[in-house]
DNA sequence: GGGGCCATTGCAATCGTATGCACGATTTCC
DNA sequence: GGAAATCGTGCATACGATTGCAATGGCCCC
């Protein structure tokens, strides 16, 4: 370690003190290229010296590689994201890659600004999470050789990679599982609308209640955001006949509904009304909720991600993969439970 | 827009294709550089019909600025975090700045490896959030010309720039809360002895306490975590006589002592046992919680943190600079209220 | 003992952009 | 109307690394 400063030293400062070539520097930090025991001791001791590292934008430059992972994401405000950033990150850090964060809102417009600016960046990938953006710039980024995998939202596109979780099993699991329960009147709290795991999770509830030869009692929308979905139980439960069962499109609205439901409306749960939501984010274990809803696994998902991903940017297989984490249900306090204590998953 | 693909496009390229110098394109995309309307407007459209955009690597190497902030942080499980990295990165973008994440341990040793991967980026600046580094690496950024910023974490090394909140004033005004509130056996749940945020809270209560007369009844250490905190709660509530308040370091493991209190010990809040905690994240408001706390505003201290850094980075003024933002007594249910129902704030 | 092979190393070109400098054209000012 | 100041542009170099190529030397093998 130096004793004064790491002002910009270069490989060739290095080269001079350890009296051999700038190549020969560049080698030694070069996985895989060739040098000499003697050549490594000496220009190690040089850069230790002086403190030297080299330059990541430089070498980028020109191998063409910047080992970034540009990442977009915004709902950071639902914990299941965070736990996929820090998953994500911890992930790639470990294979050699860093992340770059980008914020976005939800229009797709934005989104689509963004990735611009992500590529300026000349990243290795891109991992868009619980946001959207337009196939076309998705397909230039293709052509432009910079893999692109989805997480979390499902596209029409069959060019994309994607990875989520199985939203219609498992939103059909909770139905059965509700009905089995002995609700009759179900009520739906929907997501934002534009989303496929809003879609997917409400398809796999029709799925249950269409097996039963049930419709659903009640629908109102919550966007994935908490004061909506509040405002969207106060709708719901405003209504002569009320639902005997909420089925919540993730667990962060869920909280909210639960709020409602005890704190508005004096209702028991699960006496008086039973409440399931999705995701299982830690928060749902927590007694004040202990929340029967659906493990979407972060860690399994961010595994996949990080496999598919780096697959396509080091064989260069660009041949889109899908993958789909199973959904198991979790079965907790919140949601009565069939008499028989089982259900027909 | 290209109808093709965007492949490398280069400035020489567009060059080429307007008839012009590669400089010139250069200076088009240069904010600040002299280039005459017709030339602007030629280049344009040449770089438009090719899909052209500056490589930002190169130009970082030439320029010295990557526009990129290298930000630290662990903990994402408290939801103050998710919240601060959301509106830094937004504050930074609109700058023109963009936030390379790194996720660390909670180990210094494992923090100082993260700082040099952070320094092969050739960031702009450093922003730790709720991490100690080594004073020693520090003072090498510093000496390297690399801005960091303390968030939300206090060192000795005077030559740091620092943002936090008024930790200790915001203890002191719990702690003159509680005793205001007729509670004579405090108990103290500490979050990571090694931060300085735990210490001026847990000062701040001292503080309170004296003036009164008075000492802590009990203490127990919950390690910022949210476990930990459960259990420090039941072991605290083992000993013969009972805290009737705990003061908790913050929220996110005063809602892990809430739930052992009330779904374990089958307490009553506050009626059996008051509870405050420190952050004011969202969840703290919700109804289940209600907890009455101080409000640490990630929004005060974001806005700080960017004038701070981009300060430091733009007029190369490099005089470390300390900011402390108010922070505000809420007052919700979790802890009984004085009788006048005010506080000597 | 000589030829061939391999490992090691230096030279020089290259990645894509910014920018100092020189120069020509144009404007400004008295 | 002429000198000086201003503006716009191209040429060439630099940023800090990687890497193909060629030269060197040592070693092995027959």
């Amino acid at each position: 370690m130096p004793p004064g400063v790491l002002e910009k030293i270069t490989s060739a400062e290095v080269a001079k003190r350890a009296g051999v070539s700038q190549s020969a520097v560049s080698r030694v930090f070069t996985p895989g290229a060739s040098a000499s025991p003697e050549m490594t001791k000496r220009v190690r001791r040089a850069a230790d010296e002086l403190g030297y590292r080299p330059n990541i934008l430089a070498r980028s430059l020109i191998t063409g590689r910047s080992r970034i992972i540009g990442l977009v994401i915004s709902y950071l405000e639902n914990n299941f994201y965070p736990e996929v950033l820090e998953k994500l990150s911890a992930a790639l850090q470990q294979r050699g890659y860093h992340v770059l964060v980008f914020m976005a809102r939800q229009s797709v417009e934005s989104i689509d600004d963004v990735v611009q600016e992500i590529l300026d960046y000349q990243v290795d990938g891109i991992v868009t999470a619980s946001v959207a953006m337009s196939s076309d710039l998705a397909m230039r980024c293709q052509a432009a050789g910079i893999p692109v995998v989805l997480f979390n939202r499902a596209q029409d596109d069959p060019s994309l990679s994607v990875v989520e979780s199985d939203n219609r099993a498992g939103g059909a699991a909770l139905g059965r599982f509700l009905l089995a329960g002995g609700h009759r009147r179900i009520g739906y709290i929907a997501g934002w609308e534009g989303a496929s795991t809003q879609r997917d999770r409400e398809a796999g509830l029709m799925d249950a209640l269409e097996d039963a030869g049930m419709t659903l009692h009640a629908r109102a929308v919550g966007n994935f955001r908490h004061e909506e979905a509040a405002e969207a139980t106060r709708s719901m439960f405003a209504a002569a006949e009320r639902p005997d069962a909420v089925f919540v499109a993730n667990d962060h609205m869920a909280f909210a509904v639960m709020d409602v439901l005890r704190f508005e409306l004096g209702l028991r749960i699960p006496d008086d009304v039973s409440v399931v939501g999705f995701d299982d984010v830690p928060m749902a274990a927590w007694p004040s909720y202990d929340l029967t809803t659906v493990r979407q696994s972060a860690e399994a998902m961010v595994a996949q991600t990080v496999d598919i991903l780096i697959g396509h940017i080091e064989q260069q297989d660009s041949t889109p993969r899908r993958a789909s984490v199973a959904a198991p249900l979790i079965q907790r306090g919140s949601a009565r439970v069939p008499e028989n204590g089982s259900t027909s998953q």
